[in-house]
DNA sequence: ACACTATTTAGGATTTAATCTAATTAGATT
DNA sequence: AATCTAATTAGATTAAATCCTAAATAGTGT
């Protein structure tokens, strides 16, 4: 069964936020955080919190870390979803 | 886009492990509070918050009060997952 | 190696969530 | 209407999450 964080990570809505820009590609730490009026300690601990559950990675380039959407936890966690449910998945 | 609150209702493992139960029909607060290590009103509570994500109901029948699970709630759910992650569904 | 920039760790304050026992409500049944 | 059963509300306590400022780290690039 899917990790227990991967429900946390996505129950703080900044952390939700996070993920749907990662969709467009990967984004460096201060560059999501303009985004939002938060420290950015506290943005970084939600970067934790997200990776703990491995919905996101770090990848350094440069200066820069970049932040990446890890796509298969992304369809594990629907497929947790659905089978929590009992809703079936087409193909 | 989906309420908050079921992100949060969702985070807890009681809940969905109440939520599974649910899939295969309505059941009674103290049906369900047999399987769980819990007080009732800490159980009434998670009810509570699952209630007020609309991801539950309740009717009563008789002496008991039965609950059952929201399926439009829920498939509302996969479909604000999907888009989150980027993913689409079929059909 | 020194300094610069980006990000994280530490420590602490505040808020929110989870849990318990005891008391109450709601409705059903006699 | 009195009683019984099922479930919830109240109130208090403990645990976990969130956020901040200040300090530290990591790696780049001069």
């Amino acid at each position: 069964m899917l990790n227990s964080l991967v429900y946390k990570a996505i129950a703080h809505p900044i952390r939700r936020d996070i993920l749907k820009r990662l969709r467009d590609g990967p984004k460096t730490a201060g560059e999501l955080s303009s985004h939002y009026d938060l420290s950015k300690p506290s943005l970084s601990s939600h970067f934790a919190v997200l990776k703990e559950a491995d919905l996101i990675f770090a990848k350094r380039s440069g200066n820069h870390i970049y932040y990446n959407l890890n796509v298969s936890v992304a369809n594990e966690v629907l497929s947790a979803l659905m089978e929590l449910f009992g809703i079936e998945r087409e193909i």
